[in-house]
DNA sequence: ATGAAAGCGCTAACAC
DNA sequence: GTGTTAGCGCTTTCAT
């Protein structure tokens, strides 16, 4: 069966002795045709192993069923499972999910964007990028191009999926209050993504609740290696007074801030307590076990292409902004603060 | 700008004052044209805001410029790396990656070849599935669709990529082994894909260098929930004579034993050793941190790229089988046997 | 150097 | 109920 066989619906038309027309018509099962031609022509299709050429159909039905996805990592684990569940969700309602890296940069992301569209995917999911270009997606999605994003503002009335990220900042930072910090680090990868603002205006919210003004030098919120985030840490523990507590957003800031104060020999929670914004194996597993505010990254996925396939088949024209819950998962790496 | 507005060459033409021949061949600067129109098509062109229309572009030139990656699961950091590699590399060389989960289920890997065949992709990167039909990929690479294995064989003259399992489980095996350590249990998720059938392969192949029989009761390999291998653990750990290290083979095997071992009150490595094949954040920073075999998984995705690139580009015909290399790091998860 | 026209594989509108 | 035909947007002969 070389690629010179490759059948068309000519074939099966010729074959089952009908014009393409007919074939077309009892293949699809639309419009009149009699049961024996249905008959006729499945078989043939049947026999000679014809696959209708995706391609032909998008040209004529102009659609591709593709939906495009844009994040700028795909092996980031919370994209990487948001995508997982997206394309199982897609895949049962038979569309195809193109992905791409955007790396956080936006030309990256226009490029992609540009292709995509060249492409002609039926409609695109877009993550968190660089310094956020609102106008541009809502113009495609006002063009007739469904946008959602995630975890992405692009203008007043458009659709999209949130994860309530200043909640779980905000949750977090308040579980350390009730156990008696004031005083709590916060390290972030970025303040210039969405979730990262949200998580600050979170952390800032819980303070303020409690009459307590945010220390700056507290917080440390520019994207680094996890050697660099190792050494931030110390450098936060040698402050007098010194932070009895870190709030760590993202898999990096634990990692590093884990590495930072086992390497100087402090212990989490008896030293200093440890919580994370976003759950991860790695707070699962640790020894001691840390404590995580966490959300269901299948859900988000499915919600995602859920959102998408409502525009799509047209049940639902209205924008909608989704916001998924958080759960703060608390585990042992919380105590309260040690005299010193 | 609606979806209405939707520019094709035709309008390029016309507002270029051309036939839409001249148009394609100028926007292509194929064929002769001369510069004066070369410049007239293009500023019309890019006036009108016009993005040619890959779908008739694929269906007139029988090339789509997407290549379809199937792997079992998206969210495993092992594949997500490799593909967030791929796709880089395939950006940068114009193509558009579409994914798809396979789950480990058969059928379903099925169907997902077959909609991306007939979405007519270029070309097929397909991880390792359940009891793999070398047959079905072996046909459609002789049939023209080039198919790119990943740890997975389909034939004896196919193109493909291995990271060598089976010596990073012998390093491994031969680590602990030279640190005096006989009885080695074995935790592997599945020995049924090429993978898990390697490793296996390379950890007795270890043993029997040093004439040691494998003792089947020390090697546990099904797929089983993280509680599941944490039993598994506490139960290994329990035969008299009881191993005095662990090789685990793969993220989830590894999470199972601290685990197990942690409940159990048993340290690493004093009570026991452990060493992981395949390296994770959880195993660079749990404490102790966990020895590993590790390989470049961005390495990986480049040349699975790259090897799909040739094969397209027709660069290279021949298959060809590439072996990735694997490197041992030893961090502080191994000791000598203690004394019981 | 350029225009006209065929055709990629398919569906839908229109005849009969 | 079935056949014929136009046309989706593009590239590529083939004339000129």
């Amino acid at each position: 069966m070389t690629d010179r066989s490759r059948k068309t619906i000519k074939d099966v038309a010729r074959a089952a002795g009908v014009s393409i027309g007919t074939a077309s018509r009892a293949l699809n099962r639309t419009g009149r045709v009699s049961e024996a031609t249905v008959i006729k022509v499945s078989k043939a299709a049947q026999q000679l192993g014809y696959q209708p050429d995706a391609i032909a159909q998008s040209l004529r039905l102009k659609s591709t069923k593709v939906i495009g996805m844009l994040v700028t990592d795909l092996s980031n684990p919370f994209f990487a499972g948001v995508i997982r569940a997206a394309e199982k969700r897609l895949q049962q309602a038979g569309y195809a999910l193109l992905v791409g890296n955007t790396d956080n940069e936006k030309p990256r992301e226009r490029f992609l964007i540009d292709l995509f569209q060249r492409r002609r995917v039926d409609g695109l999911i877009v993550g968190p990028c660089e310094s956020e270009d609102a106008g541009m997606l809502a113009d495609l999605d006002t063009g007739g191009l469904p946008v959602i994003g995630y975890d992405r503002d692009f203008g007043s009335d458009q659709s999209g999926l949130h994860v309530d990220h200043r909640r779980a900042a905000f949750e977090a930072t308040r579980h350390l209050l009730n156990l008696g910090h004031t005083r709590i680090a916060l390290l972030s990868s970025s303040s210039q993504l969405s979730p990262g603002r949200e998580r600050i205006a979170g952390y800032e919210e819980a303070l303020a609740e409690r009459g307590i003004a945010p220390d700056p030098a507290l917080i440390r919120a520019h994207k680094s290696s996890m050697e660099f985030v190792a050494s931030e840490a110390l450098s936060l523990m040698s402050m007098r007074p010194a932070p009895t507590a870190f709030l760590c957003l993202g898999t990096r800031m634990l990692a590093g801030t884990l590495q930072g104060l086992r390497q100087n020999g402090l212990r989490v929670p008896q030293d200093v307590s440890v919580l994370t914004v976003g759950d991860t194996d790695l707070a699962r597993l640790y020894a001691p076990s840390i404590s995580a505010v966490a959300w269901d990254l299948d859900l988000v996925g499915q919600m995602l292409a859920e959102l998408m396939l409502r525009r799509l088949d047209g049940s639902e024209t209205e924008p909608r902004r989704i916001m998924i819950p958080t759960q703060f998962i608390d585990r042992e790496s919380c105590a309260a603060p040690g005299k010193t």
